[in-house]
RNA sequence: CGCGGGGUAGAGCAGUCUGGUAGCUCGUCAGGCUCAUAACCUGAAGGUCGUUGGUUCAAAUCCUUCCCCCGCAA
């Protein structure tokens, strides 16, 4: 594709960003980026604006932050921008059809799962949750369902019990980021090549809660890991002590028999481990609610009298 | 003014309510001991208790100024 075409970028996320950024960085040229609406966040709920809003506006780029694209206002700007292609990823806002068909070659989105398995919002989460031995990243063009475009490519990646989120988030958005600049060099072949999903295989992604990042310890240690693994570093999975609120950022199975699920003990090196119904969950990084991340032997310096109590 | 926790030795914490010589568990250093252990024993170094001003015979502790860190929520 011709590097004066006109692309319009769509995303909120950091693992937008990272797509962006490679856009950019390969000569492409963004006549506009489409982002979600500053809102109130942090303490004292200042107006934040999205991290590819910061990025855009540092590169001079336009910034367009409609709250819904399915007003007539919204389309005719978006047509005004006479857009060659669309590059959707992580935009949070459900993209129309009078949309998706205005651009000369349509929109693409970079998913972060091998669809049709994961469609939705938290593809990455959700492999790592399962157990997936492997996950990748999916370019699909887009038509007006939840993730179930036509395939334009697909790449994979292995996972491992010791991959958490931000690590895979890094490692497909490299990925994707590749992926995306050859997909654009390629327009239009690319899509003639597209195929469509299997509905074979189809899973939507589960929606995260804040409960359901409460590690319940009468789990396995092996389910509890693919938690604290999923949602590591953030929003992190948790549990409650003595009233105590406590994160866990990092941590490793280990093997135990005789231990009630909840009971909280030392391991041989000074780690703080927690039973669950089978194994034990060694807490390598955590972070009590009020502090600052630290190992869980420099907590327990300081809580012996936790050793010993149940959760 | 969204709600809340915290800043005490290199680390994690207690002490603050009820002012009166700064403590615990570790780490570090030195010595000892053991076949061995997150070993164990003995000893030592290391703090102007985040900052400013005040009250008091006396402030980590009570009142006050500011700075910094973090959780929730969104």
């Amino acid at each position: 594709m011709p590097q004066n075409n006109r692309i319009i970028f769509m995303g909120t996320t950091e693992f937008s960003l990272k797509i962006l950024q490679a856009i950019i960085a390969n000569g492409f040229n963004v006549v506009a980026v489409y982002t979600r609406a500053p809102k109130p966040a942090g303490r004292n709920y200042k107006l934040q604006k999205t991290v590819v809003h910061e990025f855009a506006e540092s590169k001079n780029i336009p910034v367009y932050t409609p709250k819904t694209l399915r007003t007539e206002e919204a389309f005719q700007e978006f047509q005004a921008l006479t857009p060659t292609v669309a590059v959707v990823v992580a935009y949070g806002l459900i993209v129309p059809q009078n949309i998706l068909d205005t651009p000369q070659f349509g929109c693409i989105n970079i998913h972060a799962s091998l669809l049709p398995r994961w469609r939705g919002a938290s593809p990455i989460q959700s492999a790592i949750l399962a157990g997936d031995k492997k996950t990748g990243v999916t370019i699909m063009k887009m038509d007006a369902g939840i993730d179930t475009g036509d395939i334009i490519s697909m790449r994979e990646v292995v996972l491992t019990d010791t991959t958490n989120c931000e690590m895979l988030s890094e490692q497909l958005s490299n990925l994707g980021a590749d992926m995306i600049v050859q997909t654009l060099n390629s327009l239009p072949v690319a899509l003639q090549s597209a195929y469509k999903q299997p509905e074979e295989g189809a899973i939507y992604a589960e929606k995260i809660t804040k409960e359901f990042c409460r590690i319940n310890w009468n789990d396995t240690a092996e389910n509890v890991q693919h938690k604290i693994m999923a949602l590591s570093p953030s929003p992190a999975a948790w549990f409650e002590i003595e009233n105590i609120r406590i994160k866990i950022t990092d941590a490793e199975i280990i093997s135990i028999t005789d231990k009630l699920p909840g009971t909280v003990f030392i391991s041989n090196k000074g780690g703080m481990c927690i039973a669950c119904s089978k194994d034990a969950i060694l807490l390598k990084t955590i972070q009590p609610a009020g502090k600052k991340l630290m190992p869980s032997s420099d907590f327990l310096r300081g809580h012996q009298s936790l050793i010993g109590k149940v959760v």
